[in-house]
DNA sequence: ATGTGGAAAGTTTTT
DNA sequence: CTTTCCACAT
């Protein structure tokens, strides 16, 4: 109880309301760069230090681990002492999903036991594919991708294979319905045989436990006693439903987020959650933090008058704290070529005038179009950092090693298992995969199952049972001497038993090679830094298969970064630089097809929104991408910046242009290219 | 059982 | 342009 005076300096009265509040529902309505996290973690700490709140009664659920580690460790500066050791369950949802069920799947009685392994997208698209496959339904006219993620859907809706006919009736035709109800009860199926989840799983089946009255189910739901949900507008049925279990009865429960910053509904997220927040707790207290601390003025100024295009909203302004500064500056590129030429210099020109390369941002719409600014920054010799599509779990040698970790937790895994069972080469080919899947199928087993057992598939020879026999006393081996010696000993034991580099040397030639035996000791690299946390193979396989591209991205000084309009959600920079400002990209063309234009509007919205003192964007007036060319027209949102907060460019440096109606006319003045630059 | 090449398809955002 | 898939030869 010393420092609760402390923690409310610095903050604005409405600020001060949010952190102080004690019990009941809370709504905090909390615009871009208002100082939400601030909040969230003050209030935390708050908890904590005025009202004696046990700190690990608190739960505070992020959208991603990054968001969560900041609140930690931003809660370990403000409570140094009062913490040390017992903190709050800070993650994500889906971590405290898989958390809660590695105790109690077993009480849903449906063959998973606590080694469960977690599918993520890709492994889930091939899961569903080979199900097709095994119904003989055409992977033509149905692709495996689309099934997958009407599943998703589904399971976001709370919506089981059963349930699924009925549930989803009116909204496909007769003939689908059928076929993707066979396909989800019998991926479902697959799924408890193998003693796997995919992400959707991680969040139903809890909600599912949540409603059993049992003496297990009862500490989880009573363990927590304040909830803290931050981008709650980002949140789907399921997680709704989730985090309302886990308040009841008290409903403590504070939620953060802003309905303009709901950029996820294609994956389930329903903003109805955050608006109907006052009807499901009437007695919610609601706070709207609308204070801008980040922004300079002329580019809240923009960013509101883009935003308030959009009819589906909460009416409201963000007001801005910060002085009055550069317009927005847009240039019109020829091609992408001269688009990042453009960048570059700006860079430069930033960097001339003080600026960090840490401080510098450039998004995009799509991953490919990092590629032009890439490659073009290499050339010029500046550094950056690419917040990644194509992650480090995603290659090839990475995924292998993955997979037999996977197989020594959970030999039921018959996806990972039929990637090892030959690699490296051990002499089992497809047909005998082939026969020991069928066996599988018929028992309704797992292939580890048909290995373990008794009988033989009969159609095969003894020197195929005989290789089996063998890999299937290697994996049994290798289970039981797990926990015998530290976890990367361990795996580097087991990557030289396999024999998995001279496999790579013989697969590819010599450098590229040695590049995968670097990305596989860089695995075991990782290994080692959890290691001292969590010295637990399944831990960390599940730290694997829920870390998002974010996490492992670091404020790097001296890197400019570059990533998508999504991932920046949350994060902030000096200077914003917004590429393919291009009708068709932003908004993006699929997206306006599906009538998704507010949705892209609020992309542009979190765009701007990320900048503190400046933001460029361009557009081309063509552009390579996907191996074609694409002529686009300038974004829509363009010219929804009112005239006054924007300075068009053209053509070459110096140019300044007041194209189409003619009456754009700049702020800055005089043309100069010094003049736009800080 | 494995290796090769060439055709074909798919590219919004991701826990 | 990339990745994935498939048929055919070894």
């Amino acid at each position: 109880m010393n420092k609760s005076k402390e923690l409310l300096e610095e903050l604005n009265p409405e600020q001060i309301s949010a952190v102080t509040h004690y019990k009941g529902p809370m709504l905090v309505l909390s615009g871009a760069g208002s100082g939400k996290t601030r909040v969230i973690t003050h209030r935390a700490a708050y908890l904590v230090d005025h009202y004696g709140v046990e700190p690990s009664n608190i739960l505070g659920l992020t959208f991603t681990n990054k968001a969560a580690d900041e609140m930690n460790e931003r809660l370990e500066n403000l409570l140094p002492r009062q913490l040390d050791g017992r903190s709050p369950w800070l993650g994500t949802f889906h971590a405290l999903g898989a958390q809660l069920l590695r105790d109690l799947v077993e009480e849903l009685g449906r063959g998973y036991d606590r080694y469960f392994t977690i599918y993520d997208q890709s492994d889930q698209k091939k899961a569903v594919k080979e199900t097709m496959v095994d119904l003989d339904i055409s992977t033509e006219e149905f692709q495996p991708g689309m099934i997958a993620s009407l599943i998703n859907e589904a399971k976001n809706d709370l919506i089981g294979p059963d349930e699924f006919r009925s549930e989803k009736a009116g909204e496909l035709d007769d003939y689908t319905l059928r076929m993707v109800s066979r396909v989800y009860n019998t991926y479902q199926e697959k799924l408890e045989d193998w003693n796997g989840l995919d992400f959707g799983d991680l969040i139903r089946l809890p909600t599912v436990l949540l409603e059993k009255d049992l003496e297990s189910v009862r500490r989880w739901r009573e363990r927590f006693k304040f909830l803290l949900v931050d981008e709650y507008q980002d949140t789907n049925h399921a997680q709704y439903v989730m985090a309302s279990q886990l308040a009841a009865p008290e409903n403590n429960i504070c939620v953060v987020g802003d309905d303009d910053q709901a950029i996820f509904s294609w994956r389930g997220a329903d903003v109805s959650n955050l608006l109907e927040f006052e009807e499901d707790y009437p007695d919610a207290r609601v706070v709207h933090l609308s204070r801008n601390y980040r922004s300079k003025k002329p580019i809240l100024r923009a960013a509101n008058a883009i935003i308030e295009n959009n009819k589906l909203r909460k009416q409201k302004e963000m007001e801005p704290e910060r002085g009055e500064g550069k317009s927005i500056t847009i240039y019109n590129a020829t091609d992408e070529e001269d688009e990042a030429d453009f960048l570059v210099r700006q860079i430069n020109k930033l960097r001339e005038n003080g600026a960090e390369l840490g401080e510098i941002a450039v998004l995009y719409r799509v991953n490919p179009l990092s590629r032009g600014v890439e490659k073009k920054l290499v050339k010029r010799n500046i550094p950056y950092e690419i917040v990644r599509g194509t992650r480090f779990y995603e290659r090839k040698e990475v995924k292998d090693v993955l997979a037999y970790l996977r197989v020594i937790c959970n030999p039921h895994d018959d996806l990972h298992l039929l990637r090892i069972i030959n690699t490296p080469r051990r002499g089992i080919g497809s047909r005998t995969e082939e026969a020991i899947r069928r066996s599988a199928r018929r028992r309704g087993a797992s292939v580890w199952d048909v290995l373990t057992g008794e009988e033989e598939p009969s159609e095969l020879s003894s020197r195929q049972i005989s290789r089996l026999k063998a890999f299937e006393e290697m994996i049994e081996d290798m289970r039981e001497r797990r926990g015998e010696r530290d976890l990367v000993d361990y795996v580097k034991g087991m990557i030289s038993e396999i024999g998995y580099f001279s496999f790579l040397e013989k697969e590819y030639d010599p450098e590229s090679a040695e590049d995968r035996r670097n990305n596989v000791r860089e695995l075991i690299g990782q290994i080692k830094e959890t290691d001292d946390e969590t010295p637990d193979l399944e831990e960390f396989l599940e730290n694997v298969a829920l870390e998002s591209d974010v996490d492992s991205y670091e404020d790097q000084r001296n890197k400019v970064s570059l990533l998508t309009l999504h991932s920046a959600k949350g994060l902030e920079f000096g200077y914003v630089f917004m590429v393919a400002m291009e009708d068709g990209l932003l908004p993006h063309k699929r997206s306006l097809e599906e009538g998704g234009m507010e949705e892209e509007r609020r992309l542009c919205y979190v765009g701007l929104t990320r900048a503190k003192n400046r933001v460029i964007l361009s557009y081309t007036d063509s552009r390579f991408l996907y191996g074609q060319r694409f002529s686009h027209l300038p974004s829509r949102f363009l010219e929804e910046i009112p005239e006054e907060e924007k300075i068009y460019l053209e053509g070459k440096p110096g140019t300044l242009s007041s194209e189409g109606d003619g009456s754009r006319v700049s702020s800055g003045s005089g043309g100069n290219w010094k003049d736009f630059v800080e």
